[in-house]
Order: structure tokens, then C-alpha cells, then sequence
DNA sequence: GGCATACTGTAACATTGGTTACATATTCTA
DNA sequence: TAGAATATGTAACCAATGTTACAGTATGCC
């Protein structure tokens, strides 16, 4: 574990809290598609993301969802550091997004470095800033873009954190991700692809104007 | 200074801290409307809110509003923090709600606080973590809503930061905090006059069903 | 009092997005 | 390979919201 580690937060953490996290951290992989945790799950350990994106998704009354942000290597994720304050259960839901790797650190040492390590607490308060900045920009989507152009975007940032300009994904799930509904979403598509912008393909679509 | 502030910050802080905050911070009332800080500006001190209560917009491309949040007594605005993060300018706009008092702390002493209180390190992570919960909601409220409950829902927020059932706003105000048009305003308002929620007079509206 | 300004009410219409319904196409699986 | 399951295309319609236009009313100011 060490070497993703130093690899991925070297540059972040003095070498005595890298061997703590080596120490008390344990190594995860999963699957793309893996729940990471749930709304409502209690949290125990918080993710040093070491490779992959996750999804961050919120969900609303009637179990429908909206996608937030992705977070990617070198994230972690701020949410589960209100643990620490008082705040017991996860507000939202974290998927993997591809296959991704990760350090699970227990919640006691995140406040314990908090006070040891002067570039955790950086690593911390960055943390939360990013996060921050991140469901402004979400708030900024949602409130201020119309669908078609919400779609766009939706592409772009997906075909971003998959390093990849062909997304397979299905209308359906693009419309989970949007909380609109599926016509809505084939309506858009193929005036998107009239456009010249995407090439549609069954479970898979062409994102031509990166 | 010192009164307001045990009786605001005293259970929070530690004596110490108490002191170092009477002696670097400085005491500020403002009226109902003032510009507390605007998008852009550069962050040269964090507020500490005593009385009073603060409202947090966001601004589109075009220059129209959008309202977040209010925040009230015994909190600080956690946009602020970001500025020690690297983060020189603020993203969103502070506008008085009510007349607000506070206090005014330099962002040299935050990080420096940050090392030597436990219980100003707790304050600020609580504040981010609160800042965050409040996020999520003006999600939820814009994203899963619609105008007609996100009025009702706004009408009972300013009532209560207000601490008042009769709430002095024009629909224009309100149509520019909803980030929609005064026409949509005058419509849902008239219909939820009709529904026996509110009452309207010119400049004012009377929350009947708090 | 009289004029200007700000505020509210409302009609008519346009646009966006949501819903229902159904046809067609592709893939999976027994 | 037949039938089921999944994915996509599209029309027709509805509901919510946005836009334009204008009338009426209250308030402030000279």
C-alpha cells in the first residue's frame, strides 16, 4: 500500500503520517458500479481516493436521484468528515464511477491528526473547501443551465473522469443522474446529435466536440 | 465588545481565545441591506455573527441572484475560511438581512488559532460542516421543488430569521432571491392568498399558517 | 392637489420539461 | 432460434414556468 500511497499523497503528507495511513489504513478495490456508502449508512471510515472516481448522488423524497459531483484521485470525501461533528449518518449516496482504488482511514484518527499533523489538517480543510466549491458549481448547474445544456455538460464531465470520449451509459441512467425522466433525456440526445455535437449508440454514446 | 461576546461565543471558546478575540477583533453594526461582501472581493476578515441574521446569494452570467441561505447569531460565514485554503476571492454575496451585529476577526488569525484552540479548530469544522448541510438543502429545495413550495418555503425562512409572521418584501425582491420573474412571483402568491396560506398587502405579506 | 414612481393584478401567449403511449430495434437467454 | 427483456425513437398532450403587455392602485414628493 505504501507505494500508491507516497504516489498519490506524498507530496501531500510528511513521512510520519504516510506511516500511520500505511499503519491503520486498509487497501480497498471495487467495481465499477459499487455502493460505497448509502444515505443513511453510519460512518466508520473515511476513503482516501488512490485511483477511479466515485459519484456523490443526493436523493430526494420520492427515492429519485441527482447526481452532485465526481471526486477523483487524490480526493477524499467531505462528507464524511462532519462524522466527527456530531453528524452520525451519510447525507448522500457514493458510487463508483470505474473501478477504483482506495485507503480506508477510521474516523477516531481524523480528528486525532487533525491536532498532530499540520498538513492533515490542510489536507482537511482543502478538502471541504473543494467540496464546497464542488456543490456550488452543482447549485450553479442545477439552478441556472436548462436541461439540454445540463445534458451537455453531464457528458462532458462524465467522458472527463472516465478519460475516455465514448461513455456507455444508457438514456435511462443519464436520466437517474439528471432526476428528469427518459424522454426527456432521447428528446435531448438526438438534438444533440443533430447538432453534430454526439454520436448516439445503443448503451454507448460519441462525444465529438470535447 | 467582551459582553457580546461570552454571551455568543462563551460556551464555544475557552477564556483565552475569549480575550484574543476582544483583542484583534473588531465590533461592527450594520443596517438591514448592507453589503456585507460581494463576489469578487478579497477576504481580509472572517465575521463572527452576534445578533442578526445574514443572507448568501449566488449570481448567474447574467447578473441575476439566486438566495442560499441565511445564517444568524453564533455563526460565521464559511466561505470566508476558504480564503486561508488558497482561495483569494469570494464566490458568493453576504447581504444583511435584519440589522446585524458582529464581529470582524483578521484571516491571519484563523489559521494561527486553528493550531493553538482545540475549541476554535471544532468551531471551524462545525461551521464548514453546517455551511455544507445548508448546501444540500438549497439543493433539495431547488432542484426537487417547485416555485410554488420553494415561495411558501422561502416565506417561512424570512419569517423566521426575521422573528416575524408579517415579512416586508415586494414580489420583485422575492422574484429576484428565487432567481425567477416578478410576473411568477405575483401568480403563485395571489394563489396561495387563495388557499388561505397568506395574506397580501403592498409591501408586506402575513405568513397565516406558520 | 397633481404628477411621477413604484407596486400589484392579470390576460395572453411561448417555451421547456414531464407524461403516456406505443412502435421498433437490439441483445440475452432458455 | 423463439421469446423475453432491454434500449431507443417519436408523437401527442399536459403542466409549469417564463415573457410581454398593459391596467389599476398606492405612495412620495413638489
Amino acid at each position: 500500500m505504501i507505494t500508491e500511497l507516497k504516489e498519490n499523497y506524498g507530496y501531500l503528507f510528511e513521512n510520519a503520517l504516510l506511516n500511520e495511513i500505511n499503519n491503520v489504513g486498509t487497501y480497498k478495490e471495487v467495481p465499477e458500479g459499487f455502493l460505497l456508502m448509502d444515505i443513511g449508512d453510519y460512518i466508520k471510515s473515511m476513503p482516501l481516493l488512490v485511483s477511479g472516481a466515485v459519484k456523490i448522488l443526493r436523493e430526494d423524497d420520492k427515492g429519485d436521484e441527482l447526481l452532485l459531483y465526481f471526486i477523483e484521485r487524490g480526493d477524499t470525501c467531505a462528507m464524511t468528515l462532519s462524522c466527527c461533528m456530531g453528524q452520525k449518518k451519510s447525507e448522500i449516496r457514493a458510487v463508483a464511477e470505474t473501478p477504483t482504488k482506495l485507503i480506508m482511514i477510521p474516523v477516531e484518527k481524523m480528528s486525532e491528526w487533525m491536532g498532530k499533523y499540520k498538513s492533515w489538517q490542510n489536507f482537511i480543510l482543502q478538502s471541504y473547501h473543494d467540496r464546497m466549491s464542488e456543490l456550488l458549481e452543482a447549485i450553479d448547474t442545477i439552478a441556472f443551465l436548462k436541461m439540454d445544456e445540463r445534458l451537455l455538460k453531464y457528458l462532458k464531465d462524465k467522458a472527463m473522469v472516465n478519460h475516455n470520449d465514448v461513455i456507455n451509459v444508457t438514456h435511462q441512467n443519464i436520466a437517474f443522474d439528471l432526476h428528469t425522466s427518459r424522454v426527456v433525456i432521447s428528446r435531448l440526445l438526438k438534438s444533440l446529435e443533430n447538432a453534430g455535437k454526439i454520436k448516439l449508440n445503443r448503451n454507448n454514446i460519441k462525444i465529438l466536440d470535447l
